[in-house]
DNA sequence: TTGCTCCTCACGTCACGTGAGGTGGC
DNA sequence: TTGCTCCTCACGTCACGTGAGGTGGC
């Protein structure tokens, strides 16, 4: 039977995780000492263990209460739930590289030309999520609430007077 | 000058965002209509454009807010500061995933044989961070504690007797 | 007596989402 | 009058971390 403290530096975690894991119920140790302190017990340690597992593949606690209780179809299930969000976490933390990445270029390519060009924009707002139709709306929008600004921006970007013309017309279009 | 919806719907955020960065002051619009209504200027809009493109890069809105205030050195850092928080988040994910596919082999291997064989739970616990140093507190402990346990596991990994009786002896080794 | 570990609240975190209850504008 | 948008609180989220104030054990 061990303590909170010597529980947690067995399994690498701080004592406030495990109160916080007997205060939701997910692992409350089997006893208490005459001084009321918290005591783990060996079937204690193997939940422990199994969670601390389950934590280590990102298992959210809510989804490992339900696995050690459920049986092993559930297990699978979560881990190739899990599985497939982790491809789109890693994704969207991809995509941010990739939007600072250009970013940084950007701002060498500033450096270079004191302004940002039209595709270096454009793979900024993909980058960030932005299909073409959020550019057409977001077009449509900065045209009819402040046509000034979006002639200044288009022109800032080095495009002429024909190109600028032409998008705000596209701009100005119904639908 | 628009509303705080317009305002939303435009950048393609809620409103609730809007009202929590006015809240917390990153983004205040400069006025206010008779009815009380938010209304956010072209300026706003422009701020607004950038602390939507700094969270797509996953910068936390109070590094955002001092990026807004200093120059173009301090985005600089941020961005290459976030760039290496980002690497170092995928490396994470990237060693849940190994897990949850050990975990999802294991179960294979486990369908099979009845049993986790020792390279496989090593690998387990290397996927999930554990040194060898680690392992060596693990097992000390585990011996110490629960000697009967320990024994019982070892074998469950399909260690034959000189196997198990080698790595107690290990285990309860001083230092 | 001095540390060390333990106990139980209770609040803070990060970036919002979600009502609750109520008031203007078309 | 009916929707729609707006307003201001205030609480919830997820998995803990960090005191605050106090009590056992070596």
């Amino acid at each position: 039977m061990l303590t909170v403290g010597r529980t947690a530096r067995r399994f690498g975690l701080s004592r406030s995780t495990l109160l916080y894991y007997d205060s939701i119920g997910l692992l409350s140790p089997s006893g208490r000492s005459s001084s009321n302190y918290r005591l783990y017990s060996e079937e204690d340690l193997r939940r422990l263990e199994l969670i601390h597992l389950y934590r280590a593949a990102g298992l959210p606690l809510a989804d490992i209460a339900r696995v050690l209780t459920a049986g092993r179809t559930t297990l699978r299930e979560q881990l190739e739930t899990r599985l497939r969000v982790l491809d789109d976490e890693i994704g969207k933390l991809r995509s941010q590289q990739r939007l600072i990445a250009d970013l940084l270029r950007a701002r060498v390519a500033l450096r270079r030309t004191r302004t940002l060009d039209k595709a270096t924009w454009v793979s900024i707002l993909r980058a960030s999520g932005m299909t073409d139709d959020d550019m057409r709306r977001w077009h449509v929008e900065f045209e009819r609430v402040a046509p000034e600004a979006h002639r200044d921006f288009l022109e800032s970007l080095g495009l002429d007077a024909p190109a600028v013309a032409r998008i705000r017309a596209w701009s100005r279009d119904d639908r």
